[in-house]
RNA sequence: GGGCUCGUAGCUCAGCUUGGAUAGAGCAACAGCCUUCUAAAAACCAAGAAGAGAGCUGAAGGUCGUGGGUUCAAAUCCCACCGAGCCCGCCA
């Protein structure tokens, strides 16, 4: 708990203690954990309730849940914002003196400025790696997916006080840059268009060629000169993947996702770390060299000597996993490790570094880089997490695992704890997957997507402001991000997504837009207000003369949905699941739209009606600002 | 063969980890509806504009895949089954 002070927390635990208090003194065993469990918001009677009687009820079998919620009632003190107890169909029913409360959840939604860095979160280190799209490519909706849902979560860490390093992971060694390579020199260098977008149009005809052509075994012979430093075709290579990775942050930041950190896989193994991770590996006995058999001359992990494996590795077909092939390369998995080992501290940093790149943001991106101008950054140390969140596709799901089951195997079980695979389902077509060799991403790259979106949000653009040419292109921009991103962040991160136009730019009801719009309504509305009056209001909230009941329901709701905002944000990182804070920010909005709809707050009629909404109205904008915020969505003025 | 994920309103999805009272949103479909202005003797009709700014309200829509179990209580936990998808490589 980061921040056991906030109203709605500091009440669920006055009255788990109260009520504690009173079950001891009947004589019943319950700790505070459990009666704080049984309380949950009521739909039926008051605002909270707690379903205890029942528990003890069927504990101690001599009496019914409803007499002992009745004596548990009339002995509950009214404690916090508590101010009456009623007990109904063996629920003990709390009612909230819903002036104090509204109050005190006002007070602190309007105290922007907290320090969240406290408790466990204090100092703590993340590095979460989102999307790692090979560089030979622009990227897709799937990859999107990734980057929006690494971004956010990111957000989520950065918020609850954690230090957080994004981190993406370039496969340079792979055979689909290989491919490109060859490409690269046997049908042209010429690209006329954005670089990732001609290169994987390229990489459509390469994969033609392989399997017309059978250019294959040439491809092989030249990634075996790229793979080695230094020569010509690894210095192509480089220049290749560099120039498409340049284009792809394009398109990153056209969306607002931005890194600290980008590792290349050559530099993993140029540098040294796979050769030490291995020797490590090795050392303890989790690697052996197989002399016979299937993997004669393959270095391999013996899951048969590990003893009882985790339920997801028992599906294997063979009881062991190539790290080193027979012709001496290292296999992902085998990299994977050892970058996990550089993450977790576990080996020590010596990449150089140098910048890659300037950010729109303004927050320098590093790079592994063999460069000599990289010697400078040097002292420069990244490694050390405490956490490490990889945002992978859910196919990866067996890679994974193997990867913790290696540090388990070294008997470093705690560090195998400490790595979490944000396992997200597949973005797929109507049609089928999305494929990088046969193109069937083209017409749903992340640029065409963001582009379509744009159209429609500028068709939209009120007149009204009378905006300039530049203002309106930053609002539709930041309109046609939040309808994506809204939209992608919308559905659980394991489920698979059926890409469909219509849905993807979703401007109405529970909307990236339509929440942007609640903001922007509510700025508007405290602008029209005036300064004054805002400052008078603040004042007689802080002074606590402020004379209103907060007795509509509509009202008080949009309240209730202010004060539960950390424990959302909380719920999302400890679940890693950003659709969490979309319900939220949906909700909001909908709360506030229904709050404003109904209570008139410029023309309130008493003096302190305007005042309570306007602070209501001021709240509830700071808490949507500060949820589209962490989902990566501009909260705009005006639109 | 083994493992994983998903199945909730016509559609898209929340809720399930931590069981709690009457299972929630959005879209679609259905039924209604306010004020001001263009506006002119008045009323009515049509169109358009504005409303604190992309109008608002209501009702309807459900074997929570199926069956069993645990429990005072199951969408939620357990078991089995059905359906959809994915993974199990000297690819990444």
């Amino acid at each position: 708990m980061e921040n056991p002070e906030n109203p709605y927390r500091l009440l669920v635990l006055s009255i788990s203690s109260e009520l504690e208090r009173v079950l001891k003194g009947l004589g019943f065993d319950a700790s505070v954990e459990e009666v704080s469990r049984s309380i949950s918001p009521s739909k039926i009677g008051g605002d909270l309730s707690s379903s205890i009687s029942f528990r003890l009820a069927s504990a101690s079998g001599d009496s019914k849940p409803d007499e002992i919620a009745k004596r548990i009632s009339s002995l509950v003190r009214p404690v916090g914002f508590v101010n009456r107890i009623e007990a109904e169909k063996g629920f003990v029913n709390f009612y909230l003196d819903r002036k104090g409360f509204s109050a005190a959840v006002l007070l602190d939604a309007l105290q922007d400025n907290r320090a969240h860095a406290t408790g466990s979160a204090a100092a703590k280190k993340v590095i979460i790696e989102y999307p790692s799209v090979n560089p030979n490519k622009p990227w897709h909706i799937g990859h999107l997916r990734n980057a929006l849902l690494g971004n956010a979560i990111a957000n989520v860490f950065s918020y609850l006080g954690y230090s957080v390093l994004r981190e993406d992971y370039i496969d340079d060694l792979g055979i689909q840059v290989m491919e490109s390579l060859w490409g690269y020199i046997n049908l042209g260098n010429n690209p006329d268009k954005k670089f990732d977008h001609w290169l994987g149009e390229q990489y459509v005809e390469v994969n033609k060629r392989i399997e017309e052509a059978g250019v294959a075994g040439e491809i092989k012979t030249l990634a075996q000169a790229a793979e080695k430093p230094g020569t010509k075709e690894s210095l192509m290579l480089l220049e290749l993947a560099k120039k498409c990775v340049e284009a792809q942050y394009e398109t990153a930041f056209s969306y607002g996702i931005y890194h600290d950190i980008m590792v290349w896989e050559s530099d993993i193994v140029a540098n040294g770390l796979l050769g030490k991770a291995m020797e490590l590996l090795e050392e303890k006995g989790v690697v052996e060299t197989s002399s016979s058999g299937k993997y004669a001359g393959c270095k391999i992990i013996n899951f048969e000597k590990l003893g009882e494996l985790p339920k997801s590795l028992q599906s294997l077909k063979e009881n062991a996993k190539v790290l080193v092939r027979s012709d001496g390369t290292a296999t992902y998995v085998a990299k994977d490790i050892a970058f996990h080992m550089w993450k977790l501290g576990l080996l020590d940093d010596t990449f150089k570094y140098a910048e890659f790149m300037p950010q729109p943001n303004g927050v320098a991106l590093y790079s592994t880089s063999r460069s000599k101008e990289a010697e400078a950054f040097s002292a420069r140390k990244f490694n050390g997490a405490d956490l490490a969140i990889n945002v992978i596709d859910v196919r990866q799901s067996y890679p994974q695992a193997v990867l913790r089951l290696a540090f388990e195997a070294l008997g470093r079980k705690e560090l195998s704890e400490r790595i979490f695979h944000l396992a997200y389902g597949e973005v797929e077509l109507q049609s089928g997957v999305l494929s990088g060799r046969k193109g069937t991403w083209i017409g749903y790259s992340a640029d065409d997507l963001l582009q379509e979106a744009k159209k429609k949000a500028s068709s939209l653009i009120t007149e009204r402001f009378g905006l300039t040419g530049s203002e309106k292109d930053a609002v539709a921009n930041s309109v046609a991000r939040a309808a994506i991103i809204f939209e992608f962040l919308k559905v659980s991160p394991e489920k698979k997504v059926i890409f469909s136009w219509d849905r993807a730019l979703n401007f109405e009801g529970n909307s990236g837009p339509y929440v942007q719009y609640m903001h922007a309504r509510a700025s508007r509305l405290l602008e029209d207000a005036g300064p004054e009056a805002l400052a008078s209001a603040e004042a007689r909230l802080y002074d606590g003369s402020l004379d209103y009941q907060f007795n509509n329901e509509k009202e008080f709701s949009l309240i209730k949905q202010i004060s539960i905002f950390e424990d959302i944000v909380e719920k999302a990182r400890n679940e890693l699941r950003p659709n969490i804070l979309v319900e939220h920010a949906g909700s909001l909005a909908l709360l506030f739209s229904a709050f404003y709809e109904a209570l008139p707050v410029l023309k309130a009629e008493k003096e302190d009606e305007k005042a309570a909404r306007l602070l209501v109205t001021r709240a509830a904008r700071l808490r949507i600002g500060k949820v589209l915020g962490l989902l990566g969505i501009d909260a705009v003025e005006k639109m």
